[in-house]
DNA sequence: GCATAAAATTGTCAACTGTCCTAAATTGGA
DNA sequence: TCCAATTTAGGACAGTTGACAATTTTATGC
């Protein structure tokens, strides 16, 4: 299809309870479809004909599946963010190394995931989609709880003296920082060439800011 | 209607050439209705018949305006697009300050902006659209060149050692960082009340950076 | 105030949307 | 092998969408 490293498996499917193969193999097929759909045409064009058409099968069929259009998304959205948090779950688990190594390998995996045009498609869609919706809103922060988890741990590795708020403070601003790259330096965008640039750039400065951060009292 | 402060004046309605003002007045009422939809419901929400119902007026009238929809989307970001343009153009213009000082107004005043509940969620939906309409890409990339300019200005004041190249990369990671704010911290995002705490993080890591980037040959 | 350009109404069109229902075909365990 | 559960097909429904055309109403320069 596209770049082959494929950082995040695309779909995590939940387990399947009854029903037979097919249908498992189906309903995957199906929500394959409609995330490709998603990030190649928009959220607007992902309808359900549109998905039964691209999955070559009637409408009938994807309704039989997924009753309504909210099932589709929700279990969509499922299915792709748990992708994401696997990913994430299973990173830098790299003991023995400074934290400060930790902290430039971790960016560096973020940095090179939101390169990727899958992220950096879909999650502008995300991002507009639970400013209208409470679903999506609550699983992609919740999402973000997770992947900024393992940013804190570092930083309370390298500032002990820091309360736990501003930890979570400095935690915020990297991650704001690179989700941002997305729109500038992201998959196709004006400056995806710069990334390796402006990475550099982050992670020099997110390590500057974690050792010297004074937070005001 | 929400808070006072309206940094950015919501549209900047292109030069009436002909007509009566009744229309001109009527066409702004539809770009200003369509844009409240939008910001409150989303894109998928702004359809033709629902701005209309907006407007109080007929369908008819409103596709005598706009004559398809994607003239109106057209008109509707070139309208919203302008009036930050506008506001770009005319900040920091404070010339005696220490470009420190002046980097910081700046970026205080574009994260105060981004807090605003109409940036916050006007620009994921322009995002999410520049990734499948070629104009929103354009329009969207041409504002941020603009807004970048100033700060590339400031960086050129700071550091008259390093190539243009190398100024665009601070500014540009400079201006994703303030960017990604939007998801975590922008209006009645999960860490919106810890903006303040965020902001001067990011403008203490900025000012850290552009002083001491040293670029890699 | 009047004539005319502009604006607004009203109704219609085909295409598309999500949802639902029934019948046929397929699957896979007994 | 057979049969019941599951999956797929096919059609129908009411509602929505963007676009268009004919008509009436309104605005404004003379």
């Amino acid at each position: 299809m596209d770049g082959m490293p494929k950082l995040v498996t695309d779909l995590l499917m939940p387990d399947r309870d009854g029903g037979y193969a097919k249908g498992y193999e189906t309903r995957e097929l199906i929500l394959r479809t409609a995330l490709h759909i998603l990030i190649e045409e928009g959220y607007r064009a992902m309808s359900m004909r549109r998905i039964a058409a691209a999955c070559g099968m009637r409408l009938g069929n994807l309704t039989y599946h997924y009753p309504t259009r909210e099932d589709l998304v929700r279990e969509l959205l499922n299915a792709v963010i748990s992708s994401y948090e696997l990913e994430f779950g299973a990173i830098v688990h790299a003991p023995g190394l400074a934290p400060e190594e930790r902290l430039m390998r971790l960016c560096s995996l973020i940095i090179e995931d939101i390169g990727s045009k899958k992220t950096t498609r879909l999650f502008p869609e995300l991002w507009a989609l639970a400013n209208h919706d409470a679903f999506v809103y609550e699983r992609v922060h919740e999402l973000y709880d997770r992947a900024r988890a393992p940013l804190v741990e570092i930083i309370a590795e390298m500032r002990p003296d820091l309360s736990e708020a501003h930890r979570l403070d400095l935690a915020l601003f990297i991650s704001a920082s690179m989700e941002g790259l997305t729109v500038f330096a992201g998959y196709q965008m004006p400056f995806a060439q710069r990334m390796p640039a402006v990475e550099q750039i982050a992670i020099r400065s997110f390590i500057d800011i974690v050792r010297s951060y004074l937070p005001v009292l």
